[in-house]
DNA sequence: TAGTGGTCTAGACCACTGC
DNA sequence: CAGTGGTCTAGACCACTAC
């Protein structure tokens, strides 16, 4: 019935058999465009979506380049659910926050040699009394040298990051997993050895730089990802 | 800079702030546009945006809602994540697919009454020779009565549901959970006792009528969920 | 039937990239 | 510098909802 959603259908065959080259720009908006017989305004919705589905991705004024194949299908969009209703007390307790030199472990994860200054802050988010989140975070030192001169139960950490100007902040990655709790985790979450809960890893960049690096263990019997679309 | 970000965040503000009450549509896409001085384009985008990110939902004719304060924050992307590349070989394996009458248990998750016909499918997914994902769906006997005529071991349940036409589908609602295995699942996933991994359930509704209930188990040593983005 | 959101057009100017 | 994507406008028609 509409355009774009044929266009886009098109498209992702293309990319899907290997159509357009990677490396190299898919056909500019303008050329789709006129290849396909709509306005350019209906050619870059389809180039959107499929920017927003992770099959291609842009750069202003060079051109839209294919993601390439290493994702099994489409993306979905999740949020982290809580019944806050519920419990709508929020706590944070720092349990750890210091400058200290990298272990080979620590400066694998941001790319640092060894020995290299790393402040670490370890805290522990609950609701209300319940332990629900633990954070461990590694940020290179010389990114952000004045941390431990913050408030760290009430700021946020990736809000100084990027507050920062020095080190301008230029992608983010994460993954989720889920992983059986070993003692240290379990003790704090106050819940069995072994129990399964959300780990979420995230790496901050600043273009190849790696600036951040934080593990969340996220008890998932008060978290869940809800998602919610039609089809 | 740019206008759209702007009036996204002021709307933003509004809805958090509970500005615009419940169950009452949202100024209409001209008043925005009016009121903020731009186009309808560009008031459309702010709304397309927060529609996204799960603050606002959208009705055709009859306007735009707040989606309420249900959810913690902000929705992120995320794309399920397998090293296909070293093992692309996918096989399907169907242990059981029939029609029964539904128990108690079923029936709630389905809003049946007990003992109303329902189709059972139950598939595990391996890659090459490793199983990876098991599925246990149920599905209202009245909506997709030939379902074991079809072949299920390369058939998309949701496929067959979403092409036949009598009860159109209109909503998904899923959830991501993490659960340590138990016995059944364990053996079948041929990992230990207790293993974590993730569980997916998913909803799949025509209107307020639940046409299918269907429960993913996955291995978390074979898939994570990955996300990509700029600040 | 009036008003809503969904789609589309044919322009326009801008910031940014690559040469 | 020419070409790219990012944003924006002022219209238009449509499908749908509510009354």
């Amino acid at each position: 019935m509409s355009k774009y959603p044929a266009i886009k259908a098109t498209l992702k065959e293309r990319l899907l058999s290997s159509a357009y080259p990677e490396n190299e720009p898919l056909p500019s908006e303008p050329q789709l465009a006129r290849e396909f017989g709509v306005s350019r305004m209906t050619a870059r919705r389809a180039l959107d979506e499929l920017d927003r589905e992770g099959y291609v991705y842009r750069v202003q004024g060079a051109g839209t380049y294919p993601s390439g194949k290493r994702f099994q299908q489409g993306t979905f969009q999740v949020r982290l659910f809580a019944d806050w209703s519920r419990h709508p007390d929020k706590r944070v307790e720092v349990l750890r926050a210091e400058r200290l030199l990298a272990t080979p472990d620590i400066a694998a994860v941001l790319h640092l040699q060894p020995g290299d200054p790393v402040m670490f802050v370890h805290r522990l988010r609950a609701d209300k009394t319940d332990p629900v989140v633990i954070e461990k975070r590694y940020v290179d030192a010389e990114v952000l040298p004045d941390l431990l001169e913050h408030d760290l139960v009430s700021v946020s950490v990736h809000d100084l990051l990027a507050s920062q100007t020095r080190v301008p902040l230029t992608r983010v990655e994460q993954h989720l997993e889920t992983v059986n709790l070993r003692q240290e985790e379990a003790q704090l979450l106050r819940v069995p050895l072994g129990t399964a809960a959300f780990l979420m890893r995230r790496t901050v960049y600043s273009s190849e730089r790696r600036v951040s690096y934080v593990n969340y263990w996220i008890r998932s019997d008060r978290f869940t990802f809800q998602e919610r679309f039609t089809p």
